[in-house]
DNA sequence: CTCAACATGTAAATGGTTACATGATTTT
DNA sequence: AAAATCATGTAACCATTTACATGTTGAG
């Protein structure tokens, strides 16, 4: 359903596409909050024209084919967006595995552990912060464009993630007595 | 690859139990960071077996199969823990989609989706918090415990949807000049 | 005796990833 | 002429979900 959802609203967005413009409007910004590969997104898009969601708008040279959005289409993503009841997508995260089953180590290990999570999720916070920047020197500096929003949640979700980082590891310093194998430099 | 590493950490922490337990024990404790059902536990569990990171204990009554981590086992769990790169797993949140596609509607239906999406985060902060009060009252009060890490970043992650649904909201509204359509009631 | 909880499995369907396969056009 | 990019598809595999299927034990 998501990934129906997704195409729909790219076309929907830009206008007419075809498979290998989603694929890459895939990889450049949508793949921050759903993925998918060109494998999948052609099968997708022939189901989707068999459904009358879309349309085969254009038969372009190398055998491309331009979709476009039907009204039935638009009616459907319009339906999901309004109706959908807010289900709190359970995490299925293995990083939050790993923060899961910290106790199970010795507290240096886990410090190991945080202080490298520490620094992949400040590249990711500035890698957001970027692409944010980026976005609002190329267009108006309004809520406009896809994904706006999305990326204010990601920038929100990943610093926040460096927070706990920086606290669980100070909590596991503080129980770890951090005299024992740290002597402090003279 | 994840599956396996949930159980063994499971049974790492809470010594030998069998398929029946452990799919209780995801349900209460785990779930917030895997999800797994019977139907995929009980073959996972076999192929554990077959590949020694896991040995059957005893054979109890009702065709009861206690489980224990083996060595093996043991090493293989100590591995993934302390070697996995931190990859950020990529956000696939039907949630985080819909906010992505918020810039297709009017303003006043994305409003009153994020007002929905305010009560359900906010019953998950509230689901979180309590539970996390239970578990302070049954045990003692520090970090011990599997998922005492990971239950305050799931805190921190719902307490972050919730200011960013109100957030958003407010910048919607802004942009909206909501004496449009709400006109002030005297 | 009946119902809830215990206990384990398999099968079918869906969704997603990786690898295989092919060919046209444009750029260097 | 070779390499990069455009362009589309299929096949095999793996993980996950939902449904099917069966039988035991203990409590009320």
């Amino acid at each position: 359903m998501s990934l129906r959802i997704a195409l729909l609203g790219l076309l929907k967005f830009s206008g007419p596409a075809s498979g290998y413009d989603l694929t890459k409007a895939f990889e450049r910004s949508i793949n921050y909050v759903w993925q998918a590969g060109h494998s999948q997104i052609y099968p997708e898009l022939a189901k989707m024209a068999a459904d009358g969601l879309i349309g085969v708008e254009a038969q372009g040279t190398r055998g491309r084919k331009t979709y476009a959005i039907t009204p039935e289409g638009s009616d459907e993503l319009h339906h999901w967006m309004t109706s959908r009841v807010p289900t709190l997508a359970p995490v299925r995260s293995e990083s939050a595995l790993q923060a899961f089953l910290l106790p199970l180590l010795e507290p240096q290990e886990a410090l190991d552990i945080l202080r490298r999570m520490q620094e992949a999720v400040a590249a990711r916070v500035k890698e957001l912060e970027d692409l944010r920047a980026a976005k609002r020197e190329r267009q108006v500096g309004d809520g406009s464009g896809l994904g706006y929003y999305s990326l204010d949640l990601g920038i929100r979700h990943a610093r926040t993630a460096l927070d706990w980082t920086k606290a669980t590891a100070t909590d596991i310093a503080a129980h770890h007595s951090p005299a024992d194998d740290e002597p402090p430099k003279p």
